[in-house]
DNA sequence: AACGATACGGAACCGTGTTCCGCTTTGCCA
DNA sequence: TGGCAAAGCGGAACACGGTTCCGTATCGTT
């Protein structure tokens, strides 16, 4: 996703406990500043919040912006991938903790839906069409697809849920029903994805 | 919707049959050149085709684009009236046809769904929340809703689903789910309207 | 035929994302 | 400590989209 400096042949010293190449002291200071500053404009103004209006927040130019990230799509993984992490790793625990494999699928889905209509726009970014925000797409079908993908498998051996549903097809659906949920009084993403989910039950 | 030229007073013989008012020759050609052009490109190149490719394919300029349709939207909303309109009178008879209210409803919302699948990109227009579509979504709502609203109410009467989910919200849901139907073979938006439908039964 | 109202065309403007390149800063080495 | 090449920076410039503006052409009436 990140295309960062090749790390060229060095003496021992420049490169840190991680193993990534040692970039110039500015170059760290700046990207941290970036994704700080991102962080913040996302939650004021929205995942759509033009590329210039970040760098002044940061205080660097738009060069700058584009020497870290390659494009604005990487940026938003970026400022959002602690969040998709955690949000993946919390897959396992629900089918562990919960007292059914459809009580798990249902709580993994919700923290889902709050990850995505808690940050402005985030479903919507998600969803557009353009070829902008393909990295962003592909970094959540890659991290979380798999998860969704156990979730359902329990809960169709379980038999509480139909069996020809796949993973990323939920997954986008839920995805495309908090687009735009945000902004709008009158729509209730969470109570839609709700029922898509009771009309995955198998009726007894 | 539109901003015609208001009606002056006039003589009689310069307003036609409809009582619009009579507008030059060359400005009614350019009109339906449009609409066809239109209709054309957002066929082949979706709904997000640029204003400047359509006003070439309809062999005018840009200007006379905006003197017809004060914005993109009102141009997207003429050219998808007819249907809209046919799918919205749709509704009442499939409430008369269909064998109970559930089924009228399930088969009017297939109807809807192959309007939003059929044009490309059109069911993306309507949920682009930047005010650019307002005037599109506004439409949609303004046309469709009551519909819904009719059919569902017919089927909470019968008891068939529940009866506290009102036409706005799952017209919304439907449109989302719609978003991105072509382009991904991956995903059946159908498919997932169809379960989204089901989640409304009442368990028996 | 002349003339005023109507309509046209497309250059120009604004706001986006992204690229490019001359200049600055950093950090190594002598 | 001073010099210097590489790394990094800033922001003007470009591409591309919607929309506006206004001088010019066309229409239809007198």
């Amino acid at each position: 996703m990140f295309r960062f400096a090749n790390p060229e042949e060095r003496t021992d010293g420049v490169t840190d406990a991680t193993g990534q190449a040692r970039r110039r002291a500015d170059a760290r200071r700046n990207q941290q500043a970036l994704l700080d500053a991102a962080a913040a404009v996302f939650v004021a103004a929205g995942v759509e919040a033009p590329v210039r209006d970040i760098a002044a927040a940061a205080g660097v130019g738009v060069g700058t912006v584009y020497r870290h990230f390659p494009t604005r799509a990487d940026l938003v993984v970026a400022v959002y991938r602690h969040q998709v992490e955690a949000c993946a790793e919390a897959g396992p625990t629900h089918l562990a903790e919960a007292a059914h494999p459809y009580a798990a699928l249902t709580g993994w889905v919700d923290q889902f839906v709050d990850l995505l209509v808690t940050k402005h726009g985030l479903a919507a970014a998600l969803r557009a069409d353009s070829a902008q925000f393909d990295a962003l797409h592909a970094y959540f079908v890659d991290r979380l697809v798999p998860v969704c993908a156990r979730l359902l498998d329990a809960a169709a051996t379980a038999g509480e849920i139909r069996a020809d549903v796949d993973a990323y097809q939920l997954l986008r659906g839920v995805g495309n029903l908090c687009v735009g949920a945000d902004s709008d009084p009158r729509y209730d993403a969470r109570r839609l994805v709700g029922l898509l989910l009771d009309g995955l039950r198998l009726r007894t």
